[in-house]
DNA sequence: CGGCCTATTGATATCGCTCAACATACGTGG
DNA sequence: CCACGTATGTTGAGCGATATCAATAGGCCG
């Protein structure tokens, strides 16, 4: 029941220095600790309640609770621009893991934020966009998790991915998890999800190259 | 456009008064606006970039999207004190309504809300802290839509109303919502939440008091 | 009373979970 | 180089779960 796997994704290239500065907010770089982690490496939060907020610099970050039952469930899936840590202080013991490796976040002390926000008004607008950027960001993923049929979930899914990974050199967009990670996303079992893709390879409405690189085949000529 | 309830709202009445401080933030009870709906009214929320942002004072909202598919999914169900309004500049056309007859709502246009926080940094840490709020109330809704089988869904559902809906003077917490939105709320059939409800109580976890009211039986001694 | 909405229950076909087997890729050690 | 182990990904078979269609019951209001 467990899915803690050790993939081997395509380590993110050389451009998080480009990364950095499009991903991280300016108006906190002065407070920004920059630290990178390896896969499966669990980013600390053991800080308390005068812990850190977190913002993806590059690679992936995801965000588990194991239930009662054994089962996995991935809330929340962290990519470049992303921010976190801001809902630790509920009940909910998440575990929060690097994905791949190269993983860099900008790490920003909760309190030295705060001091910063009540002196800079702008520093505090930019939190709020951070943060209702993430409203949308959950939004979104209920609207992905709330499918009904386990296609639906996926096609969804692989949209939401589409829209917001930026495709890389290559044409294709790079999954950034495996497939049980994504099934412990959408709910559904990892045979289910490996069925819905290549459902949609079959039906036309996606190309995969190699199980981690997918596009949207939007005319389906021949389909 | 906006009327102040004065003449609808019994302002002698106890409930509604307590309500209204519990609920609101005080930080902002010079820029609220307060209104009330009837039951399925829409909230207006056409004002653009320069919306308005909402805190639940009494009665209950849900922000729904209707599918291609034709299929309608309520992506967020508010609750007093709940904000809302936050992620409204997505492309995601939200149709919200009130749930209830006699919602009311503190209405803040955001520019001026914007101002105060610039102005008042404690305002912008209450701001700051209702949109982290909104955040914890979102991955938690994650978890309950997430769950696997029906089942799961609806008593996560029910222990997440218990946690956020205070008992009323009889014992017993009352659903704000009808069959048919806890089913397109939680991504299920109609049927399936009957017969979920319908088990639960069979198998002791819950006692029914018409299909509204419910409680939780934690003892099961007769389970 | 009749009409409408909500809620429940039944029957049936489909969907998806589970168990199982197999394929692929990669690293390690011989 | 190959043999092997491990992790991942895919596919098949069978059964339980759920969507769908249908019917019935209850409540509310005019």
């Amino acid at each position: 029941m467990f899915h803690t796997p050790q993939d081997h994704v395509p380590s993110t290239s050389p451009k998080w220095r480009e990364a950095r500065h499009t991903a991280a907010p300016a108006a906190f770089q002065s407070a920004a600790l920059v630290r990178h982690w390896h896969r499966e490496q669990e980013i600390c939060e053991e800080e308390g309640i005068n812990g850190y907020w977190y913002c993806v610099i590059s690679g992936a970050v995801r965000k588990c609770i194991v239930q009662t039952n054994g089962r996995r469930r991935i809330v929340d899936l962290l990519l470049p621009g992303d921010f976190f840590g801001f809902a630790e202080r509920d009940e909910h013991a998440f575990t929060v893991q690097a994905v791949t490796d190269d993983t860099i976040l900008a790490c920003y002390s909760r309190s030295r934020i705060e001091q910063l926000c009540d002196k800079d008004p702008s520093a505090a607008r930019e939190m709020r966009q951070r943060a209702f950027a993430t409203i949308s960001r959950l939004q979104e993923q209920l609207l992905v998790v709330g499918s009904m049929t386990a296609i639906e979930k996926v096609r969804a899914f692989l949209v939401h991915m589409a829209r917001r990974i930026p495709e890389g050199s290559e044409d294709g967009i790079v999954l950034p998890i495996s497939r049980y990670d994504i099934a412990d996303h959408l709910g559904i079992s990892v045979e289910t999800v490996s069925r819905a893709i290549t459902e949609l390879q079959e039906s036309g409405s996606i190309s995969l190259q190699g199980p981690r690189r997918f596009r949207f085949v939007w005319p389906a000529a021949n389909a």
